[in-house]
DNA sequence: GAGCTCGGAGGATTACAAGC
DNA sequence: GCTTGTAATCCTCCGAGCTC
C-alpha cells in the first residue's frame, strides 16, 4: 500500500539497487569476475549486512531488557504489553514501591523510639523526660493564668454593674476582702445575663459564688467573731449592694488582693 | 576509520470497528 | 459471518553523527 505511495523516482531507485544485489550475488555464486565498480558494490553490501546484524542484535538486546523489565511487573503473566506499556507500568511500580519504602521506613523509626521509650531510660533520657514535663507545667500554668484573667475581667464588669445607679434585682453577695483591712468588701452580683447567656458565664457565676462561701467560712473561722460576720458577709437586697459599695472604694483597691483570693 | 547509536522510512502483522 | 478500512505496533533497512 505504501510502496505505491512511494515518489516514483525513489522506488526506481530502489529497485535498481535491488537489481545490483541480485546480479552481484549470482555472479559471486558462480564464480564469475566481477568488474571493479561491481566488487565496490558487493563491499559495500556486506557491510549493509554487517550493519544489519548488529541493528539486529541491537533490537534484540532492547526487546530482552523490556521482556525481562515485563517479567519483574506484578500480574503480567501472559498479558500482552507493548514497549510503551511496560515502560509506563515499571514506572508507576517504582513509584509505588517508593511509597512503600517510605512508609516502612516511618514504621519502623517508630517502633526504634518505643522500644527505646521502654527500654530502660538512660540518665540523659531522663533528662529530656524531665524537660519536657516542666515544659508541660509551664503550659498548664499559662493557661491557668489567662483562664484567671478571664474571670477577673468577668468580675470587673459585674462590679461596674452593681456600681451604677439603676437597683437590680439580683441575688448579690457581699465577700470579705481576705485583706487586714477591715472595711474592704468584695461584691459579686449575679449579672442579669446568666439567665440568657451560654452556659459557660452562669458557670463563672457559680463557681464565684462558691469561692465567695469558701471565702466567708475561712473568714469565719479566722476571726470567730459573730458580730463582725454580721458585718462583714450579709446577703442583702440590690438596693443595700449599691448604696453599701458606692461609699466604699472596694472595687478598685481589692482589685490586687482578689489575684491572692480567687487563687 | 571502524563500530555503535539514533532516527526516519517502509513493510508486515494484528486487532478492531463498520458496513454488507 | 465475511470483507474492508484503519490504527497500532514491530521489525528491518539505511544514512548520519558520535566515540574511541
Amino acid at each position: 500500500m505504501e510502496y505505491f505511495m512511494m515518489p516514483t523516482e525513489k522506488a526506481l531507485q530502489q529497485f535498481k539497487k535491488s537489481e545490483k544485489d541480485v546480479i552481484g550475488g549470482l555472479c559471486s555464486l558462480a564464480n564469475i569476475p566481477l568488474s571493479p565498480e561491481t566488487a565496490q558494490d558487493q563491499e559495500r553490501r556486506i557491510r549493509r549486512e554487517i550493519a544489519n546484524s548488529n541493528e539486529r542484535r541491537r533490537m534484540q538486546s532492547i526487546n530482552a531488557g523490556f521482556q525481562s523489565l515485563k517479567t519483574l511487573l506484578p500480574h503480567t503473566d501472559g498479558e500482552k504489553l507493548s514497549k510503551a506499556a511496560i515502560l509506563q507500568q515499571t514506572s508507576d511500580y517504582i513509584f509505588a514501591l517508593e511509597q512503600e519504602k517510605t512508609q516502612l521506613l516511618q514504621q519502623n523509626n517508630q517502633l526504634k523510639r518505643f522500644i527505646q521509650e521502654f527500654s530502660g531510660s538512660s540518665p540523659k533520657r531522663r533528662h529530656i523526660l524531665e524537660e519536657e514535663k516542666a515544659e508541660e507545667l509551664r503550659r498548664e500554668m499559662l493557661e491557668l493564668r489567662q483562664q484567671l484573667d478571664k474571670e477577673r475581667s468577668a468580675r470587673m464588669i459585674l462590679e461596674e454593674q452593681v456600681r451604677s445607679p439603676a437597683p437590680t434585682h439580683h441575688p448579690t453577695v457581699i465577700v470579705p476582702a481576705p485583706t487586714l483591712t477591715p472595711h474592704h468588701v468584695t461584691v459579686v452580683t449575679m449579672s442579669p445575663a446568666s439567665n440568657t447567656s451560654t452556659v459557660s458565664t452562669s458557670r463563672q457565676n457559680l463557681d464565684t459564688i462558691v469561692q465567695a462561701i469558701q471565702h466567708i467560712e475561712r473568714a469565719q473561722e479566722r476571726r470567730g467573731s459573730a458580730e463582725e460576720e454580721r458585718r462583714r458577709a450579709v446577703i442583702v437586697s440590690p438596693a443595700h449592694v449599691s448604696m453599701d459599695t458606692t461609699g466604699s472604694d472596694t472595687a478598685s483597691d481589692s482589685e490586687g488582693e482578689e489575684d491572692c483570693s480567687m487563687n
